[in-house]
DNA sequence: AAATATTAAACAAACGTTTAATTTAAACAA
DNA sequence: TTGTTTAAATTAAACGTTTGTTTAATATTT
């Protein structure tokens, strides 16, 4: 699907009410309003709400693989490689966290029917770059084998959103005052705390 | 606040709608058609729908104090009582996986004026127990000193809650067909994976 | 002149809540 | 136990809004 400047612009302020106040609280009014266009905008580009939120899905989609790849394939260490992954992997959803939270939330509602499949199938791809990283390191004899390889990932991304999702708590034992000092935690503290997590395990005996 | 039995009925059958379907999409109808009364029984009993949220986090939150002093008081080691610790959390949050997602979700929707406040306090009393029992371990020589202690948590729960909140992709490729498999995934893989995270983290050197 | 973009107005459906009438339950005196 | 009174529970119907979407007219580009 081709996408014009203001569509991209209805989009980008359509993600922000949605993760704000959720797919039903995001009303097309309240979305035209934000983006200055009429309520008739929304069907006449995207078809419908839901095809709006398809729309977002697909935009958002994105070159994740690739980036992973070409990390991967660095000449360094594999714990180095770990840490640059790591690194990468933060980066990247801090910044679309509105539209993992969106996915978290509307992927597992029963009332949407979004293209679970298409969903599926990307991470999938990105399951088996991961895979093949770890399975690497395991024949270098540098990982252990006793690891849930499918289980790494959401260590990695479960961390960050539950900081994500307890936002309030985080506040106020860390002093995170602004969104810089949230931004400052996030790629300091909390990705090597990530980084030594995940070493951790993939080199723990037993 | 005190609550009959049909209040309580009215509440759980609300909470499992919203967390199906979120606070704008479970509609007062379909939760009152689910609970088998009359719509107005909502308002009758709670005053509206968002006071029914608000009676619905008061309820579930008011027992959320882990009671973990039990287990980490136990007479073994400190790398067993991480393994208990972490099957009891594991468990209780599994139990109670739609209270979290409405955490998740609606705590942090700018429409909703629920109550952070308490729910953080809840959260400060659970982080000290813990905070007390890794410091204890630290002094012991078992763990070692150079860990978030704040972060450790959130990877217990975020791991559970990224796994949950991306269902779809775990059904395909560990064949999780019905709710039996889900759980003896929970309690057995994804459990033993945490345990082990957790326990290579607080051993890991450098 | 033809195609595309934009608009205000209207649509039926669903929303949360309130009303007023009725049924059920509890309390009490005879 | 009985009939009566009072309070609580339950109901169907209606309220005014808001919802997503469509229409038909107008404006702008191509």
């Amino acid at each position: 699907m081709e996408l014009n400047e203001k569509q991209i612009h209805i989009l980008l302020v359509a993600e922000k009410l949605i993760a704000e106040s959720g797919f039903d609280g995001a009303s097309v009014r309240k979305i035209a309003k934000a983006a200055k266009v009429n309520v008739a905008m929304i069907s006449y580009y995207f078809g419908s709400k839901e095809k709006l939120l398809s729309a977002l899905m697909t935009y958002r989609t994105s070159d994740f693989r690739i980036k992973a790849e070409s990390v991967l394939s660095e000449n360094s260490s594999y714990l180095e490689r770990v840490d640059l992954l790591i690194a990468l992997v933060i980066k990247r959803i801090h910044a679309n966290r509105r539209m993992y939270k969106i996915v978290h939330f509307e992927y597992s509602n029963e009332n949407r029917k979004l293209d679970v499949e298409h969903y599926v199938n990307q991470k999938l791809e990105n399951y088996s770059v991961i895979e093949n990283f770890i399975k690497a390191g395991q024949e270098a004899g540098v990982f252990t084998k006793n690891v849930d390889i499918s289980l790494i990932f959401p260590t990695i991304l479960g961390t960050y959103f539950n900081f994500y999702y307890n936002k309030p708590f985080f506040k106020v034992i860390h002093h995170l005052d602004n969104a810089n000092d949230l931004d400052d935690f996030v790629f300091n503290t909390l990705t090597k705390h990530v980084q030594k997590t995940i070493k951790a395990l993939l080199t723990y005996e037993i």
